[in-house]
DNA sequence: GATGAATGAGCTTTCATTCAT
DNA sequence: TATGAATGAAAGCTCATTCAT
């Protein structure tokens, strides 16, 4: 008697599902050379090598090169969809130390194993992957920005905010963030006079916390 | 009586010779394509045909893909090896219009027809051409930064400056810079919530004022 | 009942796997056209197509059309190498005889399936490839001019050899014997009085013993 | 009213002459490089080059590359067409002296400026060019051969001929002279231990010499 | 006639992808 | 499932040839 088997990871889910099946050492790889090379500079092969796999091995999991990338990005970026309840877990903190804990969150999380880079490789593929480069706008960067809103909004409620364009500001406060991203994995190691990532973490914080917060020292 | 047919360009032009122009005008077409799709994914044929000529004739003037590349770089970067000279050309203004003035001008000149989006072709390729990388960081993020930083020390004279550490404060003016050019060629025509480069500009202005100058209302 | 329906390398065995054959049987068909078109004119595709295999197949085995002459070249050779050994194997025969097994052991050898045309195919390379001409020279012309110059001190020493200047000899033996080879590939098909390779190698033979031996009929 | 345009020297001629009009200098500096290089390997810019011209003037002159290289050898071989009559002048000498006068005048005239290293570029390009390597084996050869037949029979009438087969010496004499042409263009110049040209063409005379001449060492 | 920039067909080579094992 | 040799379309590049000057 033949039960009907049932798969339950449908693949009408827009940014599939493979869970434990799926040779994440394959996305990883994927993920190092794509971020350092550029998607069409990778080769498959490379991916493979560095996965500890052969070429062919890769196409049981993954159809071909632009689904591999695609699983790359929507793998990456799950950790980022609900950042926000990542980054920042409680708003009791005074305004400056939010600010201070969303920089350094920020950092860790986009930096951390699993997404290390991703900033970078949607940027110089923002062109070529366009529906990616949309979702990613629509998912991460929209609600990023809107966290760091309501970051603002809260040190207006504290009064602990200069007087701006909190909307505006949250942008210009995303791009140092991401900024922030892009650099390490671009000019950093080309930096004739280079900085510690702490270093630059801090003044970045400082930066804003000077630009948006009322602080003594005006 | 036959008049003589004339044709006008239609397809009697091939064998323009145009030894003096050709060079330039298949920078132009390179550049455009290399800084949407990336060096590995813009084909030689698609610049030439881009550019109005035939591949070979791309292989006249440059000796292969590779050296097409650098001179984008190195053409495209030339106006910007002395822009300290070209963004602020005096430092009489108030150091609050002079922020105002180099954000624009370093706009202006970034994004004029000869250097659009090369930060971010550089910011791509960066691992694939360390040397061009190592030059550009060398020959126009230092001394941008520099020129930075003398702004700083302008305020600083003046007594307008608020008490901050320059250095690290004119790696964060140049992060917003340099971010606010490759978002133009990245995520900005994909935002959900488009704003105009006017409004960015001066947000950026005024989000930098407002952290590093003394102003009434903190 | 159906039987299985066998397919004769009709095409369904384009998919062949043979990894220990596929690099000799390319040899083979690279020296066929390498020596009847030269270097330069024989095309990638054609070697693969004689080889039955497709363009990109040969690349998995030759990084190059370069390597692959020099493999052709240096697999060839190899049986050349110590053919001193292989063309004559014992000094006991009479000097007339063992003449007349050099030229025909030469000619069995080089004339062989496995470098046939090697010599016609060096000396047209020549200037193209100095250092497989070196190789051959020092490994292959010198050492079977020492083996021409042992056979005449043989004679020598069972004084059956005429008053001559031995190591000249041997180079004008050398010259007889290496043209044989270059002509067959040459102009010998394009003789319009040919002659049958035997009745050749007699008179080279014969030419020879005449030259260098003592004989009654003088 | 048009007279017709004669053209006094009609296409008809197989062997076209172009005369005095014709830049010579562009037929030498093709020999030079087609001897070295082959056919195929030569570059019909490095030609014109070599001549010192423009590419384009070179067309002036001849139709295409293949119709360069029939002139170059159509003019090469003009020296040797009637060859018997400059190599050997007359038959009074002794049979010795005459076929040392052989050796040398064949050499003379084969290593001239017009002519040198035509054979080894017919030697290498046969196969590739059939109906020029029928018209040289035809013209050049043949008759050659039959001039060194002659030569043995002046021998033969003078009772001076060893007992031989007069027509397979004649081509063994021949294989000689011609690989002493294509010893100088190939391996000569990687030769371990060089011998000159003089000693070489000394050691082939007496070697023929020895081959078919009563002598009185035996 | 001479030029030399421009051409474009055709070559070598690459590499994402396939599939017999 | 995993393999890796084989594929073949497509890319970069060459160079004999053309033709406006």
């Amino acid at each position: 008697m033949e039960e009907k088997q049932v798969n339950l990871n449908s693949e009408g889910n827009r940014w599939q599902r493979r869970k434990e099946q799926r040779p994440s050492e394959i996305i990883q790889a994927a993920r190092v050379l794509f971020v350092s090379q550029g998607f069409a500079a990778t080769k498959v092969a490379d991916i493979a090598k560095l996965a500890g796999i052969q070429p062919g091995t890769l196409y049981v999991y993954f159809e071909n090169k632009e689904s591999l990338f695609k699983a790359v990005i929507e793998e990456s970026i799950k950790p980022l969809l609900h950042y926000a309840d990542n980054i920042i877990d409680n708003f009791t903190d005074s305004p400056q130390e939010l600010i201070r804990t969303l920089v350094q969150r920020w950092w860790d999380l986009l930096e951390s194993d699993t997404c290390r880079g991703i900033p970078k490789l949607l940027t110089s593929e923002s062109q070529n992957f366009p529906e990616l480069t949309a979702f990613y706008t629509r998912e991460c960067i929209d609600p990023a920005r809107n966290m760091i809103y309501r970051i603002l909004e809260y040190a207006l409620n504290k009064n602990e905010i200069r007087l701006l364009n909190m909307e505006m500001a949250s942008r210009i406060i995303f791009l140092i963030l991401h900024q922030l991203l892009l650099h390490a994995h671009s000019f950093a190691e080309h930096e004739p006079h280079p900085v510690s990532t702490k270093a630059m973490l801090n003044a970045a914080a400082d930066f804003i916390i000077r630009s948006v917060l009322k602080t003594e020292a005006n």
